[in-house]
Parts: structure tokens; C-alpha cells; sequence
DNA sequence: TCAAAGACGTAACTGTATAACGATCGCATT
DNA sequence: AATGCGATCGTTATACAGTTACGTCTTTGA
């Protein structure tokens, strides 16, 4: 995310918190900061190290923000990577689905009604109540085959 | 999963390993077993502490029977839960769905055509080549809807 | 029979996440 | 201003998940 991006999330993320009565405190803007700022999902370990130089930090503390940010859907868990990535579409809360190139490591965030709606469907069938819809296919960008097509 | 069906299961695996040329060895039965025992996705340490009664074992002896396992299909993971369990029908390579109540911790395994289609349709108009979706619905099972109806 | 490949044992280590407890901060009410 | 309360944060320790590296033994097929 360049540095426009950024500092336009930051402000979204500012705005959305006062509409909802919430704090965004330094710590968690930090956090959503260095999640934002990186190109591609960080590692906990990765934003706390970062997190550390100027000031103290311990996991709980990255945690904490983490599953805050989390909560207010500013933020998404990539399950298979045990990373995290900044949301592009933080207004309303939705149900993702992820696209992660196993080449390059870019995510593309999908909010596609066909696949949450096959989920519902299926979820009714056996009387299922989804709450959390994990969807991570992992698999090769668009990028990534050209260029290994060029290779050959 | 009862004496019976697990005796099954594990009769058809070996019958497919069999048929594939390949080696089901004794510490790769044993840890079947075990996930195939359990009713609910089981933890590689829990299994690690089950194989450590009669006879040593350290991490690297379970990760690798799972590994395997998890190549020819006989078991499962489930990446929200960091646990396994047994393939319901391990006969053929599929991509498989899960429905995971976070009650009861009961786990269905779906293979619901709809669902691969959605992604597939998805991943196409982005030019995305799947190799591997992961789709795990949490939420609450018919049985522990109706408890918690029963419970008001 | 004997080499190559596969499977296993073992120790140490990295990485991910949580528990528990106390201190502190922000803020509304007295 | 002082009090009280919930939310936030700091800190230590530890649980849980997974990997690296290396040596040994077993299986198998030339």
C-alpha cells in the first residue's frame, strides 16, 4: 500500500471507530499501520519485532491489537499463513474469500455473493449456522503463470 | 467413529495403499487410527501423547505420518483448528468443504459441487489457477441449535 | 548380495498463540 | 478534585504447532 493509500485508510479507520464509539488507541493504530503499510500479509512475530524497536512490546500486546482490529473488521486473518492483511472494503462487515498465489504471496480479497451464497445453501441443508466462512484457495495469480509460461 | 466403521475404515485403506504400491506402515496405521478413532479433529500433540504410551515418539515421527496421510488423502486438516481428522471417502481425490460447530466441536465434511464451482468461476475472471481451496464454514450445528432453543 | 531409497529415532530449535496477574489509563459520577 | 469502574496495557511464563538436521535401520530391487 503506498503512502496515500495508507494514510487514507488510517483516516477511514480513524472516522469509523468515532462513528462507532470505539477506540482506536496508539497501539492498535500502530499495528494497523505496519499491517497495511506491508505489501502482503505479516506474521505476529513480524509486527512485533517492528512494534519493539521504540518501545517495549511482548505478543499479548501485538495480539491483543490484533484481535481487536480483527473484530472491527479492520483487519483479516489468513488461516493457511497464519499472517494478517489489512481490509480494503472496512465499512460494512462481509463475509472474504481469499485468492493467495503460493509464487508470489499477493492476496486478492474477494466479496463474491455465488460462493457465500453456495455456503448458505449448503449450510441449510444439513441445519448448520454459519457464523465464520473461512475461504482461502491457494493457488497461482495471474502474474505468476505468465511468467512461468515466458520461462518455458 | 465406532469399532465397527473404524475397523472398515481401516481396511479400506489398506486395500487403497494396496492398490496405489504403497507402504501403510505400522506407525502410519497407528496414527490413522487414532484421528479415525477420535469423533473430533484431533491435534498433532494429542496424537503425539496417545503414540508416546508404548513405545517413544517425538514430533517428527507424528508430522510425518500425517504428511503422509494427508498426501493419499486419509485424513484431513483443518487449518482453523490446527487438527485432523479421517477422510469420510478417501477413495478418490476431491476438494472437500467443512462444516465446524463451534459447540460441540463436531466437524461434517462436505463435497458440495456448487461451492468448487463458485470458486472455480471466481478464480477464472481473475485469471487465478486454484491448486489448493481450503473452505471451513464455523458456526453452530442442528444439534446445539436445538439445545440452545431448548435452554430459553 | 549389496547399494539406493525410504522410513524411523532423536535432539534441538523456530514459530504461533495464550494464560495469568498486576498496573495503569480514561472517564463518568459524586 | 476525589472516587470508582471498566478497558487497556506491560510482563512473565508457558502451551501448542511445526521444522531442521543428522544418524540408523529396513526394505527392496538390480
Amino acid at each position: 500500500m503506498d503512502e496515500q493509500t495508507l494514510t487514507a485508510a488510517l483516516a477511514r479507520a480513524e472516522s469509523l471507530c468515532a462513528e462507532r464509539g470505539v477506540r482506536l488507541t496508539a497501539q492498535r493504530r500502530r499495528v494497523l499501520e505496519l499491517v497495511c503499510r506491508a505489501e502482503r500479509p505479516v506474521g505476529a512475530y513480524e509486527i512485533l519485532d517492528q512494534v519493539r524497536d521504540g518501545g517495549k512490546a511482548a505478543p499479548p500486546t501485538v495480539y491483543r491489537a490484533l484481535d481487536w482490529l480483527l473484530a472491527q473488521g479492520l483487519v483479516h486473518k489468513l488461516e493457511t499463513l497464519h499472517a494478517y492483511i489489512g481490509c480494503t472494503h472496512p465499512e460494512h462487515p462481509h463475509a472474504s474469500q481469499f485468492l493467495i498465489c503460493s509464487g508470489c504471496g499477493c492476496v486478492a480479497e474477494l466479496e463474491d455473493a455465488a460462493i457465500a451464497g453456495s455456503l448458505q445453501s449448503a449450510a441449510e441443508e444439513t441445519g448448520f449456522q454459519p457464523s465464520r466462512p473461512v475461504v482461502e484457495v491457494l493457488g497461482t495469480c495471474s502474474d505468476c503463470s505468465d511468467k512461468r509460461r515466458n520461462d518455458r
